[in-house]
DNA sequence: CGCCAAAATTGATCTGGGTCAACTGGCTTT
DNA sequence: AAAGCCAGTTGACCCAGATCAATTTTGGCG
């Protein structure tokens, strides 16, 4: 019965169904809302490393990430690259006041996004206050942490920037998934140094002192903290 | 003649006569909401250094900056402090989901803000989405300042950070009271090292070395600009 | 004014992390 | 299974900016 309806709903899915439905923006929805929204958005598969949108790009879309992993990034004209953030599921993009993405967005090993155009998004969410309520509140929590990535940019050394590094990621994918003490890094060495403000090389020694150390375990796909209240003592100092 | 305004009206002021009235967040309130609005905040006053709120403080307010400029930063257990922003009459300070502000706000030199109690704000927010918009907005427009600042605090070199600031503040101020080649700066030097990431010394001797090659001139309470030219070529790199 | 404390500047030296370069070890391609 | 290729690691060296240490300048106040 679910198979049938697929083939009339032209995106494929419901609302209902979807694995981001209980944390992304959309959570502020009813379920008489939630059909409606439904016909907003349709679901787009990026493969690895692909360019979701741009930062000189004129905002057509607000995207919902349902699946996978994004990098969002500034560049300078010289090529330095800043990550800003890493996107997991459930987290919305796109939102600007310029008319303009502030940032790029590619696929870290594939996603699948929830893509809304622009106009009918802002048509809908205008008479559903609870909605921009979602939205401003997820702003807001995307504001406290670019301070405390400031923090880490402006003040932390190398050794604190990679001890902070892991245990917020482990924190986020804690939310997602549940508690482990491996922590997959779907991301590269070159990524991790770009979000922390440090060179590939930099990020690579402080991986293998902390291994030598005992405190964590280099695995394939990622690391796992055999000390975590080590790297917690790293963080924090 | 200000005496007996203020003993009448228990704000003592009226919001159609405030400073920041068109652009800050009640810009988008009509004047009807206007006169029921201007019974939630009160205005205050804070000398020079004195903190509006701190860090780990419980919110019960929130904040429009009416006069003056303050510092906004996050001190790590070791005292390293890390200033997120300065903010300028118009901005709307104290906005968060944890219930408790997540940075700390001094006055500098002096400020005078709109103070509005957290839950007749909310209330009457909750009926105004036009309200909530303007203030979805504005943290909109910090967030992407943010990440601006994350680019300049991760792989921006001294030079750059300075050049950046100057141009950056000059533009607020700019936007604010108007062109001017002579960019005032409350804030001690301290403030902006930590601001930029940097050392007091190592903005200090930028000052002194942009100052030699003929590009500013340090003056009482500010540099001017005599080469703006080359200060953005500086910046843009 | 002249005195004092705080802020800013300047100089000398040091070092964390960058740069440059070589190497390694998985994967894919054929 | 040989070849090639990245991503990652490691080593040697260097330098931008930090640190440490004096001055010098500024601003507030009796």
């Amino acid at each position: 019965m679910k198979a049938s309806v697929v083939t009339i709903e032209p995106n494929g899915h419901f609302c209902s169904d979807c694995a981001v439905r209980d944390f992304a923006a959309c959570s502020s929805l009813d379920p008489a809302e939630l059909r409606e929204f439904e016909h907003l958005g349709r679901r787009v598969q990026f493969g690895s490393g692909e360019t979701v949108f741009s930062e000189e790009d004129i905002t057509t879309s607000f995207y919902n990430l349902l699946d996978g992993v994004m990098r969002l990034y500034k560049l300078l004209p010289d090529g330095r690259r800043q990550i800003v953030g890493f996107a997991l599921p459930g987290d919305f993009l796109g939102m600007n006041i310029s008319g303009r993405h502030n940032f790029s967005a590619d696929a870290i090993g594939g996603a699948t996004v929830c893509q809304f155009a622009k106009a009918p998004f802002g048509r809908f969410i205008e008479s559903r206050p609870h909605l921009l309520r979602r939205i401003n509140e997820l702003a807001i929590r995307e504001l406290s942490q670019a301070r405390d990535h400031m923090v880490l940019l402006g003040r932390r050394s190398a050794d604190e920037k990679v001890a902070t590094f892991l245990l917020g990621w482990r924190e986020r994918l804690f939310s997602l998934k549940g508690a482990s003490d491996t922590v997959q890094l779907p991301m590269s060495r070159q990524d991790i140094a770009d979000y922390l403000g440090l060179t590939i090389e930099t990020v690579s020694r402080t991986f293998t002192k902390l291994e030598r150390h005992g405190v964590i375990e280099i695995v394939q796909g990622g690391i796992s903290l055999l000390d975590p209240a080590k790297v917690e003592a790293l963080a924090a100092a």
